[in-house]
DNA sequence: TTCCTTTATGAATGGCACTCATTAACACCC
DNA sequence: GGGTGTTAATGAGTGCCATTCATAAAGGAA
């Protein structure tokens, strides 16, 4: 019954829905940069990570395979495109409200529980350059300007975003790791691992080193940079 | 010539030298854990990461790939054997010999560098657990043993091992950023990001800004300790 | 001797990213 | 308005890769 009908509407003329079923070129693209972004984010949000195949976003977006390559040369690009995305959801807001510290402190928090939920993305991240990426120079760019304005002079900016960057990606990693990552063999053949893991049972880690590490780095910017003020 | 006497042996009574060609169970095993990681790590040295496919190195073994099941159940397992094997040749001599900090600094910059070379590994350390990786619980061991008699109190030991690991995780992973990963199309509309970027051509930032967060860290563990024992 | 365990072989298997020839609609120029 | 070129689909591959499985043989145990 329902194969009658949409044989009659095939038959009819075959200029509308061409696209959906036929061969060549449909009358509007089916894809874009903005679309196959969007379903590859929607998919990892719903399935996770693994599930994202090349076949599966096409599914998704109701399309053959080879039909994405028209558009994104490789999955690796795609992965780039999906990074990009991810890092203009990161809150950068408190530079130019805030002092630089204040600033950086949310901004380093936001961008770890980001990355956190998208931990395949943070060797992607580490290694690609920012060209091509709008969100994410725009970022970069706001993020300096935040610390130009806060006194740091010109040679240090990009390494103290480096730096927090750095402790950032390794906490975010960390981050994913099972809570029992320290628990050793009780044999007693390593007595100050073994004692210190005990204390530590249902206490979450990873936030705690992370928050410490945070406050640590910033104690440790804040007078670096009063002596460069005063030397 | 060689082959004839190889023959010979092989005639004389099929026990020694069958197992390279038969079909059935050698004399003596052609594999293990050790031998295994050894050629993998010999593969990863000589031709790279990608290359490490379980079909390579079985054929680097000289031996059928399935046969590699019968010792480790998957490659994320050999990876881990890897990964064992590779913190084994971190050098955390200095923990028990020199003052903490300097121990962590040496423990830091000799972590940093191995996993430089080894940067696919870094998701993999960041997640899994230590218990079965021999090398890497004595390397933890030593570790917290040295900061535990640096004065650190229980508590807060393995925050600090975790920071300084996030951080030199993401900064191994930074070390393998091609140099111009900041670079900006000079059209004028990143002012701040051009600028800066300008000033840095040529310079080795990964190092640099690896060292200045070692320093920013280590100021910050020692002022964060002075406070812990003064209040 | 007989049987079980260990450890090899080699032939699948299924999933994956990616390629290529083909095709159809549109946009343009003459 | 009829050719022509470009764009963006299709679907049938290709090759690589991790992993599995039935099979076989050697050695040790019973």
């Amino acid at each position: 019954m329902t194969s009658v009908s949409e044989n009659r509407n095939d038959e009819r003329r075959g200029t509308r829905r061409t696209a959906a079923r036929g061969r060549g070129r449909p009358s509007a693209p089916l894809l874009s940069r903005e679309k196959i972004t969007a379903a590859a984010v929607a998919l990892i949000r719903s399935r996770g990570y693994p599930a994202l195949t090349m076949a599966a976003l096409a599914r998704d977006l109701r399309v053959a395979p080879s039909a994405l390559y028209n558009h994104v040369s490789s999955k690796r690009e795609l992965l780039r495109w999906i990074q990009d995305h991810v890092n203009g959801g990161i809150d950068d807001s408190a530079f130019g409200a805030e002092r630089w510290d204040v600033a950086l402190e949310r901004w380093a928090r936001s961008y770890r529980e980001t990355y956190a939920r998208h931990a395949p993305l943070v060797p992607v991240m580490a290694v690609t350059p920012i060209a091509g990426s709008p969100h994410t120079v725009a970022m970069y760019e706001r993020v300096a300007a935040g610390l130009c304005a806060g006194g740091w002079p010109d040679d240090d900016v990009l390494d103290v975003v480096v730096v927090v960057e750095s402790f950032v990606l390794g906490s975010a990693l960390d981050a994913t790791a099972p809570p029992e990552i320290f628990e050793v063999p009780d044999d007693g053949a390593e007595p100050v691992l073994g004692r210190l893991a005990l204390a530590r049972e249902g206490r979450d880690n990873a936030d705690a080193a992370f928050e410490t590490g945070l406050a640590v780095l910033l104690a440790g910017l804040r007078s670096r940079l009063e002596g460069l003020a005063a030397g």
